[in-house]
DNA sequence: CTAACTGTCCTAGTGACCTATGACAGTGAC
DNA sequence: GTCACTGTCATAGGTCACTAGGACAGTTAG
């Protein structure tokens, strides 16, 4: 797993880790059972703290994207959401709320709006494919 | 324009008043060279400092959304935005593969992701249409 | 057992955010 | 001109998220 942090963002360095793992989940980078980096080397190797990587796998482990087994370290979960399904669509609605409010001010007009939906929702899905072929 | 605070929420106010004003501005609601309440009313009914409702104005008009007349007040411009049209994709790209990243996490599949994000999408164009009958 | 690893808890410093207040400049009605 | 409005700036103080470093408990190899 590589990670990338812009230590210059606005949003905390601890939720781009979060981000950056829970996309690698969707495009099959990281699958159930893969463990996460450990917290030390992964903390010295970004150089930040180690408490920052711990917030991190503490928020994705309350997110249920990982678990935590004592003394042995942090691994991808295989993940069915528990939430009902009306639940889930309406958490997918928010951030597609978001992207419609950015594309009107954008001048992104409907078509183009739902070819790029479709083409990143593939792109995540056969990057996923190709993964699971190894 | 009706806002809704949510005081507990970890993003800042000043932030949320600014989400609001741009959805607003996409659904119809405010068109351009509406005026935006004045900084003083707006901080008493809200319930905040003047300075929390000058932030966000000022943030608003770092991205163009609206613009200050000295002495006279703040107003909703017509904002063509001056990006290149390949800069805009890449904004809205980032934001619709935060949905994808969502949907992909809550089982929400390819054909029905698409079709939220028609509905969502015609959803604000429907309401800004009902708006400029006006 | 020791040693080296795993994640976790506790305490503390920094800075963003919000608040409060006063003072300032521009506009328009009178 | 005065007066009431507009947004803006400077200052100061309080709160809390974020980050940091030390000490701790569980696991595994030797």
């Amino acid at each position: 797993m590589v990670f990338e942090l812009n230590y210059k963002s606005a949003k905390p360095v601890y939720l781009q880790l979060v981000d950056q793992v829970k996309a690698s989940v969707a495009s099959g980078a990281a699958r159930a059972g893969d463990p996460l980096p450990s917290i030390r080397p992964l903390a010295e190797e970004l150089r930040v703290n180690r408490n920052t990587i711990a917030k991190a796998y503490t928020e994705l482990e309350n997110q249920g994207v990982i678990e935590t087994l004592p003394g042995k370290g942090c691994f991808i979960t295989s993940q069915p959401s528990p939430l009902r399904k009306e639940a889930r669509l309406k958490l997918v609605t928010q951030e597609l709320d978001d992207a419609v409010i950015a594309a009107l001010h954008l001048q992104v007009d409907r078509a183009e709006f739902l070819r790029l939906a479709g083409e990143r929702f593939e792109s995540f899905t056969k990057r996923r494919a190709l993964a699971l072929q190894d």
